[in-house]
DNA sequence: AACTCCATCAACCGCGTGCAA
DNA sequence: CTTGCACGCGGTTGATGGAGT
C-alpha cells in the first residue's frame, strides 16, 4: 500500500516554472511568508502541488541564494564535509551559504565525483582507489595503522554515528571515541547495518538543544573539517574555516583525521562562531591562494612515505594562524545584507529568451502594496543579455531577489552551530 | 544543416520525521 | 498511543542546450 499522492496529480501543472508562476510565488510569500505550501497553490493562483511550490522556492526563488558557480573554496569544503559526513547534502549545504542541497548534490554528482575519480580517488571512500583494491585484497587481514576516521567509508561512518555512545565528558573523549570505535570496527571487518541517517529539525544548525547524537556527531565531524568549534549565542562573529591550499603558510593543510589529532591535543578555547546563510565563504583577512591540493584528500594514505605525512607541529601552528587568519567575520555579514538598489531595476516588458520571445515580469508582482513591473539591469544590460537565458536565468529571479531583500532583510536569522563543548549540554 | 551524444540542473518522487489533534 | 498532515531529505528523472560528428 503506497503513500496517497501529496496532491491531485491530474489537475496540477508540472515540467519547468514560468516567470509569471514564479512571480504568483514571490508575491505571494512577500504578503504570507512562507509555511503551510499545500495552501499556497490557491491562494497564489497557482496550478501546481504544494510541493513544488515549495520546492521552487527552496531551491530558486529564496531570496539569499547564489546562482553563480561554486568558488575553488566551496568545492574544497563540500569534498571535505563529503569525505566526513557522505551524501548529506542539507548538512554540506548548511556550511555553504547561498547554495541549497540540490546545488550541492548536483555540483557533486557532475562535477566533483568525476574529478576524484579522474584522478584515481574514489568519491564514495575518499581513498586512492588503488589502496581499495589492496584493502580487499587484505580484507581478512589486520587493519592498516593508519587507518582513521577520515578514511573510512561512508557505510562504517554511518554506523558509527548511528550509535549512540557512552556519555563522554570533553570533546576530547569524543574524539578518541571516535578513532577508536571506527578503528576497530574496520579492523574487525564487521558486518554493520547502515540504517540511513535522516536529519531531522532538532538537526537543524541554529537549535542548539539539540538531543540527536546523530547531529552531535556529524556537526562534531563537520567541525573537524571546518577546523573549528563554536558555542551558541556568545561570539557574534564568523570565523570561516580555512582551506588546504597548496604553499600557503597560513592555511591549514590537515586532513580531517589530522584535524582530530589537533583538536584533541589543542589546549586552546575553541573558537565560537556563527554561519550566515548569506555570508560568503571568502576569508575577511587577505584571501589564501585558491589552489586546492587535492592530493590532501587522501587522507591517509599508505603510500606515502612517512616524512611527507603531516607532522603534529606543523599542523598545530597551522590551526593556529587559521584561527587568527579568520577572527572577524562582522563587516562580511553587512556586505551581504546590503540592500538592493531599485535605480538598479527598469521596466521591462518582454524578454527575449532563446526561444524566441516571451512576457516576463509584466506587472504581476506586489511590491509595497504596488503593482510593479521590473526587471534587473545587470552590467548595465537588461535582464536575460547579460544574465544567462532560460528557466535557469538569473535574470527574473535577480529581479525577485531584489524585491524580497527589500522585504525580509531584517528578519534574517544568523545560523548557529550548537556547541560540543557546552557543559550545560 | 541535421543528427547524436553528453553534461547540466530543475523538478519530481518516495520516504522518514516531527507534531498536533 | 494512534493517526494524519506538513515538511524536509536524498535519489532519480527528464528537459534543455551545447559539443561533436
Amino acid at each position: 500500500m503506497g503513500r496517497p499522492p501529496c496532491c491531485d496529480k491530474t489537475n496540477v501543472k508540472r515540467g519547468l516554472w514560468t516567470a509569471e508562476e514564479d512571480a504568483k510565488i514571490l508575491a505571494y510569500v512577500s504578503r504570507h511568508g512562507t509555511g503551510n505550501w499545500t495552501a499556497v497553490p490557491k491562494k497564489a493562483g497557482l496550478k501546481r502541488c504544494g510541493k513544488s511550490c515549495r520546492l521552487r522556492w527552496t531551491n530558486y526563488l529564496r531570496p539569499d541564494l547564489k546562482h553563480d558557480t561554486f568558488t575553488p573554496q566551496e568545492e574544497e569544503l563540500i569534498i571535505r564535509l563529503h569525505a566526513t559526513i557522505g551524501s548529506r547534502w542539507s548538512l554540506i549545504a548548511n556550511q555553504l551559504p547561498g547554495r541549497t542541497d540540490n546545488d550541492v548534490k548536483n555540483f557533486w554528482n557532475t562535477k566533483l565525483r568525476k574529478k576524484l575519480q579522474e584522478m584515481g580517488i574514489d568519491p564514495v571512500t575518499h581513498k586512492p582507489i588503488s589502496q581499495i583494491i589492496i584493502d580487499y585484497g587484505n580484507i581478512s587481514g589486520l587493519p592498516n595503522k593508519t587507518t582513521r576516521f577520515g578514511s573510512l567509508n561512508r557505510d562504517l561512518r554511518n554506523a558509527f554515528m548511528s550509535t549512540k555512545p557512552e556519555p563522554v565528558s570533553s570533546s576530547v573523549t569524543q574524539d578518541h571515541s571516535i578513532s577508536n570505535m571506527t578503528s576497530n570496527n574496520t579492523s574487525t571487518g564487521v558486518d554493520i547495518k547502515t540504517p540511513k541517517m535522516e536529519p531531522t529539525p532538532e538537526m537543524s544548525f541554529n537549535n542548539c538543544r539539540s538531543s540527536s547524537w546523530d547531529l552531535l556527531a556529524q556537526i562534531h565531524a563537520m567541525q573537524l573539517v571546518t577546523g573549528s568549534s563554536n558555542n551558541c549565542n556568545k561570539n557574534k562573529e564568523i570565523v570561516q574555516p580555512n582551506y588546504f591550499h597548496e604553499g600557503s603558510s597560513s592555511s591549514s593543510s590537515a586532513s580531517s583525521s589530522n584535524i582530530i589529532n589537533n583538536q584533541a591535543g589543542s589546549s586552546s578555547p575553541p573558537p565560537s562562531y556563527l554561519l550566515n546563510p548569506q555570508s560568503s565563504l571568502v576569508p575577511t583577512t587577505e584571501p589564501s591562494s585558491p589552489l586546492f591540493s587535492w592530493s590532501e584528500f587522501l587522507h591517509e594514505d599508505a603510500f606515502l612515505p612517512s616524512d611527507q605525512q603531516q607532522q603534529p607541529q606543523q599542523q598545530q601552528q597551522k590551526q593556529d594562524l587559521q584561527w587568527m587568519s579568520y577572527s572577524n567575520g562582522s563587516s562580511s555579514i553587512q556586505a551581504q545584507h546590503e540592500m538592493p538598489k531599485m535605480e538598479n531595476f527598469k521596466n521591462v516588458d518582454e524578454q527575449r529568451t532563446s526561444n524566441g520571445v516571451r512576457e516576463m515580469g509584466n506587472g504581476n508582482f506586489n511590491y509595497m502594496g504596488q503593482q510593479t513591473s521590473y526587471h534587473p539591469v545587470v552590467n548595465g544590460m537588461a535582464g536575460e543579455a547579460a544574465t544567462g537565458i532560460g528557466p535557469s536565468s538569473a535574470s527574473n529571479n535577480s529581479f525577485v531577489k531584489g524585491i524580497l531583500d527589500q522585504e525580509i532583510h531584517d528578519s534574517e536569522m544568523l545560523w548557529e552551530f550548537p556547541s560540543l563543548f557546552d557543559d550545560s549540554y
